[in-house]
RNA sequence: GGUCCCGUGGUGCAGUUUGGAGUGCACGCCGGCCUGUCAAGCCGGAGGUCGCGGGUUCAAAUCCCGUCGGGACCGCCA
């Protein structure tokens, strides 16, 4: 149908007799002489039209077959802007294969008129007309592609697993699928492949991953989608440190593709330090700014708001010139996070301590109060005090907010890091009493994670000390993947399950399979899982993961374009078995 | 479940604080003119349930209440 794409021609096509097929992306009519923009997916070409009575019915987006010859411009009407623009084509011939409607919004967009989000996503398939919009799907495809590569060509094997599985207990909510054939008995869409991997580890494909479709039905953001998409990977006979080494191979690669070159090995950090330093476990480390503990300097202070679990400070440079506004915007920033306000202490140029805070403390505490916590004249000081995990968070968002209002992250770096020694379990209520009882804690990562070796003994008589054999990989704040080594005993996955309060007919009810699997000759494995769309967002530069996603949908999880979902017929609803009132004991 | 922002011809905005005729800007659309443009240009024109419902008022895009939709955040998301 065509002889060339558009967008490859040159001066040493000049003179060619081509036929061509695309769009029309904007048209100059002369009458008399007309110019058409022709764009394809590889480009853009100029056809020049000297018949008016052809020219002059185009219109926008209509979709033109041409055949002409390929022309030097003329002098001095080259178009440095467009990679074609030494040449054009001359119309001998052009076909309308479709006419086009009014375009609900420009196809080619300026600056000065950008389109909502909802509008492009609502008419998607003129969206990605545009070359920007497409070229996100199609660094995404150039992503898989690498990571496939790295993977098939360490002797990994693509497998599919189900989506039409069986709702067990794991974080989120799930998605549910009416059985036809067993009117009351549901399908669950799947979390994740976790529990399929590790029986295809049983099974003995030794390395197994795939580019899977993951569903989880909680509330969405701007990183988050109903359906999502993770690049899941598995491994037998590994430690952890072979997985991280392969998480590397991979994560080079897909940089690579963006012509950054990540330097090996990726620092690691540990959760607790991480914590520690960054008020994070997935901290932004494209810039310093340390949280610092003051737990144990206000340790005998008389203010009151002092006197807590954990006292912490993070120092905002130059932050004492703040306007009167701008340190109340902090109030109301603390206060939309949860939190009382953020207690602050400005140090004047001369080192004197201002704000409403020094005046309760003692001379004692001012004195060495901006050395404990490397305070500057001109900065400010912001206090978080409370139960440690909340306070640290609070101070670890307080940091990223200073980072962002003093302008101290580079756009343009990338900043890797594992984050390892998570703990195994975390208290399932919101309070640090540590005094909790039995059943109260819940798996940090999953029921599945094996405890570090060296907590195999005591992680369940202590699990608040207990370690997990995890990792996560973070990119400039974002957790872009995350892992761990399994639990292959049945006797170890028995146990965990029993301190998160699943006893042992629960347990076999809800995994009876995966447990049976362990019988016979479970493999040590582990593995890790890519966040695919938060990876291709940032590789393609974007805040939003929909921009990745072909077909996205809004925050109500409404799909815009189909109106996904919609009401269903009663003949579905009947047939679908929807309604099936279930049997008395079959549990909840 | 909670907080905040947005909703005005097809698109993107301004107008809302301080109520006074659907007022304005840019793009697009339709018609005409135009033989070297490239965001072509010039002239003319059409196009509106100011998201929806209720209230206050002589009068509501504007103020109040509710609701729907979109976005961001908190909770939630192993």
């Amino acid at each position: 149908m065509r002889t060339h794409r558009n967008g490859d021609l040159r001066a040493d096509h000049v003179g060619r007799e081509v036929a061509l097929c695309g769009w029309v992306a904007r048209r100059r009519d002369h009458g008399g002489v007309a110019f058409i923009d022709l764009r394809d997916a590889s480009g853009v070409v100029q056809v020049v039209i000297h018949d008016e009575a052809v020219a002059h019915p185009l219109r926008s987006e209509f979709c033109l077959r041409i055949e002409g010859t390929v022309r030097r411009r003329p002098e001095g009407n080259d178009n440095p802007n467009l990679a074609t623009g030494q040449v054009e084509v001359e119309a001998a011939s052009v076909e309308v294969l479709s006419e086009s409607a009014v375009l609900p919004f420009p196809i080619e967009e300026h600056e000065a008129t950008p389109v909502t989000d909802e509008v492009r996503y609502r008419h998607r398939y003129l969206d990605l007309r545009r070359p920007g919009s497409a070229a996100a799907l199609r660094l995404r495809s150039d992503v898989n592609q690498a990571a496939r590569s790295v993977l098939l060509a360490e002797g990994f094997v693509e497998v599919e697993t189900p989506t039409l599985t069986r709702s067990t207990p794991e974080g989120a909510r799930d998605f549910v699928v009416p059985a036809r054939l067993q009117p009351g008995s549901w399908y669950a869409l799947p979390q994740s492949p976790q529990l399929f991997k590790q029986l295809l580890m049983v099974a003995g494909l030794e390395r197994y991953f795939q580019i899977a479709r993951c569903y989880r039905d909680e509330d969405f953001r701007a990183d988050r989608q109903p359906e999502f998409t993770q690049l899941d990977i598995e491994m037998s006979f590994v430690v952890e440190d072979d997985v991280i080494a392969l998480g590397e191979r991979i994560v080079v690669a897909l940089w690579r593709l963006v012509g950054h070159e990540i330097a090996l090995p990726i620092p690691r950090i540990t959760y607790a330090d991480a914590m520690r330093r960054y008020g994070s476990d997935k901290p932004d480390l494209r810039f310093g700014v340390e949280l610092v503990d003051c737990t144990d300097y206000f340790a005998h202070t008389t203010f009151r708001v002092f006197q807590a679990a954990h006292v912490g400070a993070v120092v905002m440079p130059g932050g004492a010139s703040q306007t009167r506004k701008q340190l109340d915007g902090w109030q109301d920033w603390a206060k939309a996070r949860g939190a009382k306000g953020l207690a602050y202490v400005l140090v004047d140029g001369d080192g004197e301590l201002g704000g409403p805070v020094a005046k309760n403390l003692t001379d004692a505490e001012r004195d060495g109060l901006a050395a404990h916590v490397g305070a500057a004249p001109g900065d400010a000081i912001f206090f978080g005090a409370g139960p440690v995990r909340s306070t640290l968070a609070l101070l670890g968002a307080a940091r990223n907010e200073i980072g962002r209002r003093c302008d101290l992250i580079d756009d343009d770096a990338w900043a890797f890091t594992w984050v390892v020694d998570a703990p195994l379990f975390e208290p399932t209520s919101e309070t640090d009493d540590v005094a909790v009882g039995a059943g109260a804690w819940t798996a940090v990562h999953h029921a599945f994670t094996s405890p570090k070796p060296e907590c195999l003994d005591t992680f369940d008589t202590d699990p608040g000390s207990a370690l997990a054999y995890a990792y996560d990989i973070v990119c400039n704040g974002n957790e872009i993947g995350g892992g761990s080594i399994r639990i292959h005993q049945r006797d170890v996955q028995a146990r965990v399950f029993e301190v998160m309060g699943l006893g042992e007919a629960e347990a076999e009810e809800k995994f009876g399979f995966l447990l049976e699997a362990f019988r016979y000759g479970a493999p040590p494995h582990g593995g890790i899982a890519f966040g695919w769309d938060r990876v291709c967002a940032l590789l393609a530069g974007t805040p939003s993961i929909r921009e990745v996603i072909a077909f996205p949908k809004t925050g109500g999880g409404m799909d815009p374009l189909t109106g996904a979902p919609a009401p269903i017929t009663a003949g579905q609803r009947k047939e679908a078995g929807i309604d099936a009132v279930p049997e008395a004991d079959s549990g909840a």
